[in-house]
DNA sequence: TATTCAATGCAACTTTGTTGCGATATATTT
DNA sequence: AAATATATCGCAACAAAGTTGCATTGAATA
């Protein structure tokens, strides 16, 4: 199983221009292997004896893979980054309950975005992130 | 009119049970002269010469408000907390648009929240902050 | 005006994240 | 398979935001 998102991770990362280190597939096999949001810290310690990396590495890896929208961040009430692999196949064409408390975000397909809702002039959406 | 902040500012205070020092009196009218959510700097900032007080006293001053809900603090994406003087006669049973670029917050009166909507299991609301 | 204890100032500390640079490892070429 | 180029990594030092402990000051009450 662990082995599965290994793969699955080595071959989202090898579909990028870069280079597929195995810190890179490591760290998101972790993140693929979890149903929510990870930080910095958590992730650390998710990684086995042989895995050891430095952090600042691990930040610039985090960083890496959310540029290249493998993964996306999220801020939360704690001054911490969380981070969570990405769905490829989610469109985000509906509203996100996002948990400030477990960081978990939970999709509302029911309710539909009013994109005719009277915004604040100047006000534009943008990709998440 | 930076008198009357001054003024609504005491009379807040006053209602509550702690010390209406000079220090709470002039950040709250601070936070009560503005429009929108500031940093722990942006309210250094606007503070003369005669008003000085250090940066831990300001933190603690912040909680203190906050605590008292004479204002609300607001996280964002640049992990920098925001303060915001609270409107007592705001009744928050509405969806907020908070925008995660100039923190503002705007009221979006016309998408009223569907209580009856289908939460996962174990989300309860709670009051903001 | 004197008294009391909450509020303040100062120094030191913590946490989260960033930057610079020489060393290492990955992908490519030979 | 070995050599090469350069992206990535590890280490040290740094930065920003916020917290803690403790002695001093000042707001409220007697």
């Amino acid at each position: 199983m662990s082995r599965n998102f290994q793969k699955k991770a080595e071959e989202m990362i090898r579909h990028t221009d870069d280079r597929a280190t195995s810190n890179r597939i490591h760290i998101l096999s972790i993140l693929l292997a979890e149903q929510q949001a990870l930080t910095h810290r958590e992730i650390e310690a998710r990684l086995s004896m042989k895995q050891q990396l430095d952090r600042v590495t691990l930040y610039r890896v985090l960083e890496w893979i959310n540029n290249k929208n493998l993964a996306y961040k999220i801020a939360s009430d704690d001054r911490v980054w969380r981070f969570r692999a990405n769905m490829p196949t989610h469109a985000h064409q509906h509203a996100h309950f996002e948990c400030t408390c477990c960081t978990k975000v939970i999709c509302l397909d029911d309710l539909k975005l009013e994109f005719n809702m009277h915004y604040p002039l100047g006000i534009y959406f943008k990709k998440l992130n």
